[in-house]
DNA sequence: CGCGTGATTGAAAAGCATCAACCCAAGTGG
DNA sequence: CCACTTGGGTTGATGCTTTTCAATCACGCG
């Protein structure tokens, strides 16, 4: 649970007391296997669940077959709080390695942020910025060109990583298929890979046995026309005062 | 103020108490022109804005100037929710007809969530919808063609506006320019033009002097490959017992 | 060694953007 | 009352972008 104590404390200022609350709510631990279904469109479950450690993926398909991913989750991550208030899974959740997911009920969530609007805060706080990055994505996808949408991809995974603690400067792991990230940027396979190869050529990144490299960081953000302003990953002072309650 | 109040009375079933906190929010009404913002990106303002009448819309501008559109907001709609909790606009909302806009201080809308979590889940409702046609967007601009794409979009529409109370079976008012369109669906105004007059000769939907005619509403969902399910306009059962207290 | 998944490349076709006119209706000012 | 302007809308021609189809390659694994 510890994953995601320190996501609302750098995001919301949760406190302690809170977070004890928070942890006490986990009932079980399940292990899902890469390629399958943590949750499918369509559900209605009376439990939520949180990514303890392993890489998964929103998405949904047309009716064609094509697929669209919405998020990479990374652990810390609900797959799905929405359906605590929401009701019914309108996308699926599907696992690329394998994963630990937290179990928790919906009524536990639903109690949660009834009694302790400190927790709703944190969690609505955390849909807001998905919320953002959605929008980001949509930028990238409706209005920029193939190589800067893989570029600003890269940019952003790099920036989220890097603000929780990055071991090596300039790369990371992103341990998916060309096919996925091809459904994540709305592009073909072929298309990622040439395009990959154009950025590769560049001397921009490098993307190689599922390491990302970028050997200049502000230099591709630069090409890709990336701000990071929308992952709002360092709360403005005025904002904290009012979520730790001054402390 | 009744434009929240229906809005929120059917996603969330709040309670008229609630609603009384809510209407006594509102500080003041503020009218903005067309073509005007009503907030910009990079704006901290200390308020936040609901929609009375008129016809707004969410975008943002890439570093080239391209423009892409996240939203419609029409009247019950707010604009700027995340404010309140996030301190920074990430995008800007922009005008298109007059619009008549109710104005919150921000401190209004933290001490409200906190001491009514009625309202604030019915907000965080609203916000969860949101994404959710986010997702959907997201979903239509990166897999579907040009036509399927602006046929998805009436459909979406459509669906939305017929759920509030619609007064013409199969129209609809759709006050913005084809451009904007394009911005919206991602693609040039002059591909969006061609691919309306594709869907017009083929009989599916007219768009003509803003006003959008499906003569076959079921048709043209099964052609764009439309779910209304995304826009969880009647929520289940169980979700409103608990919402409402289990009156 | 054979097999399967994912990466890579080539060639052809389709989709879409861009550029550049032109049209049309609704103002606006002389 | 009309010439003029202006913001959309519409259309054609051209070329780039991206997809599709197909084949080949690389590698880890039973």
């Amino acid at each position: 649970m510890e994953v995601l104590a320190r996501k609302l404390q750098t995001l919301a200022g949760i406190r302690d007391v809170d977070l004890a609350v928070l942890s006490a709510a986990s009932s079980d631990v399940r292990t899902i296997e890469p390629g399958e279904d943590i949750i499918s469109e369509g559900e209605n479950p009376e439990t939520v669940f949180l990514v303890l450690s392993g890489f998964a993926f929103r998405y949904k398909l047309t009716e064609e077959g094509d697929r669209q991913v919405f998020a990479y989750l990374l652990p810390g991550d609900f797959c799905d709080l929405h359906v605590a208030l929401l009701g019914r899974m309108d996308h699926s959740i599907g696992t690329i390695s394998p994963c630990r997911i937290a179990v928790i009920s919906r009524q536990t969530i639903i109690t949660l942020t009834e009694e302790h609007p400190r927790i709703a805060r944190a969690l609505w706080l955390c849909n807001l910025v998905d919320g953002a990055t959605l929008r980001e994505w949509l930028l990238n996808i409706g209005r920029r060109p193939a190589h800067q949408r893989l570029a600003h991809l890269f940019c952003e995974i790099y920036a989220r990583i890097a603000a929780v603690g990055l071991t090596t400067p300039g790369s990371f792991s992103l341990p998916i298929p060309q096919a996925v990230l091809a459904d994540t940027v709305g592009m073909s396979d072929v298309h990622v890979n040439r395009s990959l190869r154009v950025l590769r050529e560049a001397g921009l990144v490098t993307f190689r046995k599922q390491i990302v490299s970028i050997p200049n960081v502000p230099e591709l953000e630069s090409y890709a026309g990336f701000d990071p302003a929308y992952l709002h990953l360092r709360p403005p002072e005025d904002r904290l005062a009012f979520e730790t309650g001054a402390d």
